[in-house]
DNA sequence: GCCGTTTTCGGCCCGACTGTTTTCAGTCG
């Protein structure tokens, strides 16, 4: 699949047009990269089977653009991009990925110093020479050098996950001040992104200032990168980054709408806002000078003629044009689970044993669990063969009985062998309530046999669930190469249910992917893949995964009572 | 280069902040 491939050329391409002055174009292409990058399908099958007309009718992509994929599909290049490449050959991902640094810089620091990558450009830094070019300063450089010791810290992107409860104890800290009236998060974390680049906070208060001064005394900073009389911009002893804004209360809702986003939910709300003759900015909804709607989104939302659109939906996927014709989706609601059938012990990797994971769920309001430890292929973890499956279910039935307000499950993670088949006997895994089964070796197989052997898998009659479908690892390991269309189809035809993996760094499948599932009729499961009882607090961002790809209560089995969410298996209807 | 219940031509979101300037370009969200 090269939609990611030809996303990034244009993304790039769109930063060379940027360095010219080209009005306009490179808005174009910046939007035909993000198409690419949400569509699930591959534009070279697209390209096969209805040529130029079939990318043409992909929203943002138009004559120009549908002729550059043609060559990209025929030549593996795309002329005018190797043009420029030629004429200023730069690492532009590495070079816009420091914080400052845009295109007019990566020309300018390319004329001047001939800086292509981040290497050059840190070298040229600490040897004082950024500062002497025109338009540059101290300063600059200064924040050259701390940017780059971020990106290379952590690539300039957190996992949700992982910055989450931070998010949740600065909150309280701007809420216990006293300061304040409202204090909410925004930006990619509202929206509950799968990982974030920053974190905005956005309050309400009668004292700026004190808010402002509150909030330095009692977060430590590493950088403050500037403070004005709303807002103060630092970065915390971490390496996190965190705006707090102060906004009035009267357009808090104007504000919390805009700082909220995505850019390009906003872009399409104004044009649409024009369209009514009205202009959106964060201080309000405005007909000419009068101020129409701001104090709370909904109004916001409700002037320009469409209901409230939840923050996970922002991100310009159709959402707005849903909301005007009343066919937005009753997205699952958060903690509507009750049960995770995902869940390791000390059998095999996880921490802790099976009596204390499913006392941990039962307080997490769940109300039946399956065991699913590992099986014999993954040995490094212990993973179970069929007598230890036995010996284990024997175990269940034993802890059942010291803890009878959750039911515990017999399953198991079955490892789908290189061939597709399975590491456990069919006989045993008959006797199984739960058999959910995962790829966890050979990653690196072509896009075809490693839908095949999916497929295969999916084909046992046993397999009643595709655990984390696509493999990824975040951040270090990418989906492997996979036919999710195919995957979707077989899953209708076999009844296979398709897990959306709650694990801060798998999150799999994916927003996009979970729409498509949707959209087909397959049913999906969220589940925590919990190895310690720590983790059940994972089935929040599953969820806000399944609720970024409109999934509503009744796509997801686990939101329905035991008995209801079995019958949604194969052979149990 | 894309798009269309204002338009097949003429628009394309909007404002704040920063660092370099001495009135503004570049970057960001």
């Amino acid at each position: 699949m090269k939609n990611q491939e030809i996303a990034k050329i244009f993304t790039n391409l769109a930063t060379y047009l940027y360095m010219d002055d080209v009005p306009f174009k490179p808005q174009a292409y910046e939007r035909a990269a993000m198409a690419l990058e949400s569509l699930s399908t591959d534009i070279q099958d697209i390209y096969k089977k209805e040529g130029l007309r079939g990318l043409e009718a992909i929203t943002g992509i138009g004559k120009g653009i549908a002729l550059r994929i043609e060559e990209y599909v025929k030549t593996g290049k795309i002329g005018d991009y190797e043009e420029y490449r030629k004429k200023i050959p730069v690492n532009l991902e590495e070079l816009t990925s420091v914080e400052g640094i845009g295109p007019k810089m990566v020309r300018d620091l390319w004329k001047l110093l001939k800086i292509r990558d981040l290497k050059d450009l840190e070298k040229a830094a600490k040897a004082g020479k950024i500062q002497r070019l025109p338009n540059f300063g101290e300063k600059t450089e200064q924040n050259i050098l701390e940017s780059i010791a971020f990106v290379k810290r952590s690539h300039g992107r957190w996992l949700l996950g992982g910055i989450y409860s931070h998010v949740e104890e600065l909150i309280a800290l701007l809420k216990s001040s006293g300061l304040v009236k409202e204090a909410v998060a925004a930006g990619s974390v509202r929206r509950m992104r799968e990982t974030v680049g920053d974190m905005d906070l956005l309050v309400t208060t009668k004292k700026p200032k004190e808010v402002i001064d509150y909030f330095l005394s009692r977060v430590p900073s590493e950088k403050l990168w500037g403070r004005g009389p709303t807002k103060v911009s630092l970065r915390t002893s971490q390496g996190f980054d965190i705006d707090v804004r102060v906004l009035q209360e009267d357009v808090f809702g104007a504000g919390l709408q805009y700082f909220t986003g995505s850019k390009e939910h906003n872009v399409k709300l104004r044009t649409h806002a024009a369209q009514l003759g009205f202009k959106v900015s964060e201080y309000g909804v405005f007909k000419g000078k009068k101020r129409i709607a701001c104090k709370t989104e909904e109004d916001v939302y409700k002037v320009l003629g469409m209901p409230y659109i939840e923050p996970e939906l922002r991100e310009d996927q159709g959402e707005i044009e849903a909301a005007l014709g009343h066919k937005l989706p009753r997205l699952i609601p958060y903690d509507s689970l009750k049960g995770d059938l995902q869940v390791q012990t000390d059998w095999t990797d996880g921490k802790n044993s099976i009596l204390e994971m499913a006392k941990a769920a039962q307080k997490h309001g769940l109300e039946y669990i399956a065991i699913t430890d590992h099986t014999k292929d993954l040995a490094m973890t212990g993973g179970a063969d069929e007598k230890k499956l036995f010996r284990q279910m024997a175990e269940i039935d034993k802890v059942q009985k010291k803890i009878p307000g959750i039911t515990i499950l017999k399953g198991a993670e079955v490892n789908i062998r290189k061939d597709g088949t399975l590491d456990i006997t069919d006989e045993v895994l008959s006797r199984l309530d739960v058999v959910g089964a995962s790829v966890h070796s050979s990653f690196k197989m072509t896009e075809k046999d490693m839908t095949e052997r999916i497929v295969r898998a999916m084909r046992n009659p046993h397999v009643d669930i595709l655990f984390h479908p696509t493999g990824r690892s975040m951040p270090k390991r990418d989906a492997y190469d996979l036919d999710m269309e195919v995957v979707i189809d077989e899953a209708k035809k076999t009844d296979t249910i398709l897990e959306i993996n709650a694990q801060p760094r798998r999150l799999d499948l994916k927003d996009v992917h979970i729409r498509k599932v949707k959209e087909a009729g397959v049913k999906m499961i969220i589940d925590s893949d919990a190895h310690s009882i720590e983790h059940f607090k994972f089935l929040r961002y599953g969820i806000a995964q399944a609720r970024r790809g409109w999934a509503e209560a009744k796509d997801i089995v686990n939101t329905q009572p035991l008995e209801k969410c079995l019958k949604l298996f194969k052979n149990r209807g």
